[in-house]
DNA sequence: GTCTGATCATGA
DNA sequence: TCATGATCAGAC
């Protein structure tokens, strides 16, 4: 089963609503796929159905799941309170180059800019099949938060432009923060040191802290 | 290797 | 209990 991709923001949010209710059973037994018994080994195989549901457009592309539309696609698993219970990944972050970079001109504000969340109830004692997705929701960033983004990007980037890669931890930043992102620990980069000399390091990308968009999820529902 | 999609697993 | 650091799968 092919889906036509939405033409616009409200065809986009409507087949979203539709599928609100569904486990994930019956999502993907529209598109005849098997569902796994654990995420183990398919850590990315929620937010690859709902893609297939709503009909991205930008396949691996670094752009937002509809190009189109400038609209980024992103499942969040809840609890039943709604609140999030991982953080939530954006994009991977160029080592080399970033001095060059502008707020407007990253990856984070391209695809922060505008979000269409689909929560999933997730709760650890449900099994992958009986999850169940919740009521999609269309988000910009307000005032605040597109400031206090734009204000961690900035200063995480910088870090990267002055070489200080490796002081980097998950405990900078206020809402947006720097993990390493990679296959495992021997898939390595090329990133620069304080001394402005080339270095391998983990792959790094950056993420939305749950606490972050546990609020968003309180001013929608 | 670089990007996408993320969650897992463990120590604090 | 929770966040950090580590990891998994697939396309190209």
């Amino acid at each position: 089963m092919m889906l036509t991709p939405p033409n616009s923001e409200s065809e986009l949010i409507e087949r979203a609503q539709q599928l609100a209710g569904l486990t994930l059973a019956q999502l993907a037994a529209r598109f005849n796929l098997p569902v796994p018994t654990d995420l183990r080994r398919e850590k990315g195989w929620i937010g690859q159905l709902l893609e297939q549901a709503l009909g991205t457009t930008a396949g691996t592309l670094p752009k937002p799941d509809f190009m189109e539309l400038g609209i980024e696609l992103k499942t969040i698993p809840i609890d039943r309170c709604g609140k999030p219970l991982e953080s939530t990944f954006v994009s991977t972050i160029h080592l080399l180059g970033v001095s060059r970079l502008t707020w407007e001109s990253s990856y984070v504000y391209q695809k922060l800019k505008r979000v269409l969340w689909v929560p999933i109830l997730a709760e650890k004692h449900l099994s992958i099949a009986d999850r169940q997705i919740g009521t999609p929701f269309l988000w910009s960033p307000d005032t605040e938060q597109m400031a206090a983004l734009r204000q961690d990007w900035q200063e995480l980037t910088d870090m990267i432009a002055l070489g200080e890669l490796e002081k980097i931890t998950a405990r900078h930043g206020r809402y947006l923060q720097i993990r390493p992102k990679g296959a495992n620990a021997k898939a390595l980069v090329t990133g620069i040191n304080e001394n402005g000399e080339r270095i391998k390091t983990l792959p790094r990308g950056f993420y939305l802290r749950a606490l972050f968009t546990k609020t968003l999820l309180q001013d929608y529902f």
